[in-house]
Order: structure tokens, then C-alpha cells, then sequence
DNA sequence: TAAATAGTGTCTATCAGACAGTATTAT
DNA sequence: ATAATACTGTCTGATAGACACTATTTA
């Protein structure tokens, strides 16, 4: 395997130590990418789902992912799989969210998957790759009221949404779900469906506008529904100070 | 590879699939379980670290990790290194950090090694392991200021140390750094190292003891230094309202 | 007119941060 | 006596949460 990247750092007794060294000695392992791709459609949380057209667990909904190439990084393996299965390249928020590697968690070989959490806005239509014979946003609570996933998936799911809900209170990434521009109501709307509470929208107005670099106002103003709203956009504080604080109880 | 866990899943048709199915096929990964083991000592923060005493790197510090084993959940090998290399079975806050997989950060082959960090009271005298030439219990601000770790360690070193920080803001684990019994003077030290900025007595004091859960008196005093100090134990909230707020820069 | 929504202003309880001050012990 | 530390009490400014109120548009 070439190894550039540190290969300056390599003395002559390494030369000579991986000279003689051989991968193929250890217990086969895949490392995969597992995404969970949050969205919030109609008032409601959704997850991307795929439907498995392959065995093991044909016809289950799964999470999107799919192998790291040898070349790749664990970000590039995550960023390759949501351009593919949602078509976006770039203004998608995507951190990685932990790992899962129990033994049997995959009945094919030792498997360990690094998930990664996506948050992303209204999408037209998901992508079905080769190995799903369908592709569709679904609820969250339909999810957790049931539908059991393939693997483990079900419990990476529940850590995405977690991570999900604990970020938006103490960063701007709520914006990431809505197309811009939007108004103070889209995005307490947004807390409202992630966090599963109504929040007071008068309190909510004034502590979004007064923390600097949350929204930048466009000037413009929209005429729709009753009386006038004015517009926004994404602001470039990614820590919010101070924090919009999530009610206690959900 | 023997895989019960799931196995009452598997349909007819998995069974018939997984027959013909070769896990070599795949290019070579090895997972490794990498420990960031912080403690606080003489009123630094430290890091227990391992000077490499094989190839590749020989005579580098280096972070304590360890391949998983086949049967090893990921958690159970990071349990088994800690306990390797501090003694400690229990007592210890254990939890996965991120994972680290950029081709090249080992020259050997592809290694993806899922970080831990633990936090552990201040510890006898860390175990020097087979390839370990010499443990030792490093000074974080040595690190920062230039010593180079092995591979992508020092990376993986500062998000440790980030992630530390930032929980003790919000979680009662300062605690997991003392030994009972402790004082309140012993906890605010715990802070203000790990932290690096002088917190305010009084004010500290107040907030650790209004917090329900944090700490539980028991009810002795300790005549020691000037006056006399309450002693407390390690509370059982693992979630800290109100939060301790950590101090703007420094 | 009634209902719904955007936006403004105000009141109160709480908390962070700063500081004054007391009690106790080592030097 | 002086210095250092543990601990208590008080004051001020900021903010979360609750509510009243106006303006505007749709049904």
C-alpha cells in the first residue's frame, strides 16, 4: 500500500520493519459509512431511508451507507455517500456522529461502521441507489413508534437524533434545514418540530435577533400569510452565545 | 466467524447469501482502540502516554490503544486497554471520542482507530505493556508546545482535551479526576487546571453546592491546611442544571 | 367581525459575577 | 501581627419566561 502522507516521518528501521510486515495476517474487518440524514418536512422530523434490494435483511428499511474506498477519507466516504443519495454537494451540515463495531452486528463478516449526521433542507426526491430498491424521508416518529430498521440501525438513528437536538441549542445549525431566505416563524418552527415543544414566539423572536451572527436580515420583507414577515439568512456564527435554551421536559 | 447476536434475524434467503459469501475480498483493514487518559497532577493536566518501543515510530510518545479483538465490542477492548495500562477496573469515566481512518496515518496498512477518553483519579504509576519501552504521565501543556506525538496522535490528543473541557461544563465528571473524599477547594482546583483560568472562590462554592446531585456531604471536616474544609463524595447526577459556566477566553 | 400571525414593550424571578466581611490557623 | 484559606452574605446587571398590546391580513 502506498503511504505518502507520513512517509517523511519514517526512519530506516521502519522501511525495513514494514518491509516484512503483512496486513493480510489480521481478521478481516470492513469499515463502513452509515448516514443519518436528517430533514424537516410538512412539521415533522424526517430520516432517509433506504429499502434493502440485497440481502441479508432484503426489503428493510436501513440507513444510507456503504463501504470506505482505499483511498478515502472517513469525511470523504461520508461526503461521497450523501452527494449520491440526495444529490447535494455542498451547504449540508455533515459531522461524524461514533462508531458502532460490535461483533454480529452484520451477519456477513466483522463490520464497523462510522456513522456520520447530516442535516440538510426540504430535498425533492432522494436518490435509490443500486443496492436499494427504494429510497424515502420518513418520519421520525413513525420510527420510534415501531418500525423496527435493519442491524443496528435503529440505535444509530436514536444517537443522530439526540446529537441533532442537543446542537441546536447551543449553534446556528437549525438554519441548515431551511432554504433561504426564511423568516423568524421557519425557524421556531423548525425547534418546535426537532425538539417536539412550542415555544413562546415572542421570546423566541427576540433572543434569536439578539444573538449576533445567528440570521442576517436580506431587507426584504414577505407578504404571505396573514400580515408581513421579514426575511433572513444563514449567519456565519457557528456557536451560538448565548444559547436558545431547549424546555425541560418533551 | 460466528455471528449469534443477529442471527435470529436471518432469513432463509440471508442464510443461502452469506454461504458464498468471501470476507477477504476486501481490501485490508485493521481497528485499533486508541485512549486518551487524562488525570490531574500537581496542578497540571496530564496525559498518560507510551513511548513506542517497536517500529514503526520506535523511541515516539504515542497514545496507549491496542488492535480489537475479534470477539471484543469496541468499548470492551477500550476497557481492556485502560485497565492494562492504569490497573483500574472501575471507578474510571470511559467514553468513545471520535474516529480517526485517513489512508496513510499508519504506515503499516489502513488502520481506523476509534479514540476513547477516560478520566481517572491520580493514579500511582501507569504499567509499561509488552510494546512499550516506558509509560509515563505527560504534562498536556509539554505536548502543546511542540513535543510530536507518533501518527495523527497529537490531533487526536487535542480533541480529547477539548471534549474534557467542554464536559466539565455540563456534566458532574470533575469529580471522576479525585479521590474521595474531596473538598470543595480540592474540585474548584480540578476546574481551574483542566480549564486554565482562576475561578472565583465564593461564587464557585455557591453554584457546586446548589446544584442537586453534584456532590453529597459527608458530614466530616478536614482540619488540614490553614482553617478547616467539608468533605464531600462524587454526587450521582450525571447531568449538571445549572451548568458550572466556563469563563469567555483563556 | 373574528381568528391568526408578526412584531413591540414590560414585568418578575433567577442567576452570574463581583465584593465585603468573619472565622480560623500557620508562620 | 500577618497572610492565607474556608465560608457567608449582599449587591448589580443580564436574561429567561410570561404576558399584554398593536398592526395586518384572511376567512
Amino acid at each position: 500500500m502506498l503511504c505518502v502522507t507520513v512517509d517523511n516521518y519514517l526512519t530506516d528501521e521502519d522501511r525495513s520493519f514494514l518491509a516484512s510486515y503483512d496486513p493480510r495476517a489480521f481478521p478481516p474487518v470492513a469499515v463502513t459509512v452509515d448516514l443519518v440524514i436528517l430533514t424537516v418536512r410538512d412539521g415533522e422530523l424526517c430520516v432517509l431511508l433506504i429499502r434493502r434490494g440485497e440481502p441479508p435483511q432484503r426489503g428493510r428499511w436501513a440507513l444510507p451507507g456503504g463501504f470506505v474506498g482505499p483511498d478515502e477519507t472517513l469525511d470523504e466516504a461520508a461526503a461521497r455517500e450523501l452527494a449520491e443519495e440526495t444529490g447535494l454537494r455542498a451547504g449540508a451540515h455533515l459531522e461524524q456522529l461514533a462508531t458502532f463495531g460490535d461483533p454480529g452486528r452484520d451477519p456477513r463478516m466483522r463490520v464497523v461502521s462510522v456513522a456520520y449526521l447530516a442535516l440538510v433542507p426540504d430535498l425533492p426526491m432522494p436518490i435509490a441507489g443500486t443496492d436499494a430498491a427504494e429510497a424515502r424521508y420518513r418520519p421520525i416518529a413513525d420510527i420510534e413508534s415501531g418500525a423496527v430498521l435493519a442491524f443496528d440501525h435503529g440505535r444509530i438513528l436514536a444517537e443522530g437524533v439526540e446529537r441533532a437536538r442537543a446542537k441546536l441549542e447551543y449553534t446556528g445549525l437549525a438554519t441548515t434545514f431551511l432554504d433561504e431566505p426564511f423568516t423568524v416563524a421557519d425557524l421556531r418552527r423548525v425547534y418546535e418540530t426537532v425538539w417536539g415543544v412550542p415555544l413562546h414566539p415572542a421570546n423566541f423572536r427576540r433572543k434569536v435577533l439578539s444573538t449576533p451572527g445567528f440570521v442576517e436580515p436580506t431587507g426584504e420583507k414577505l407578504a404571505t400569510g396573514r400580515g408581513w414577515a421579514e426575511l433572513y439568512r444563514r449567519g456565519t456564527t457557528a456557536h451560538l452565545h448565548p444559547a436558545i435554551p431547549r424546555p425541560p421536559a418533551g
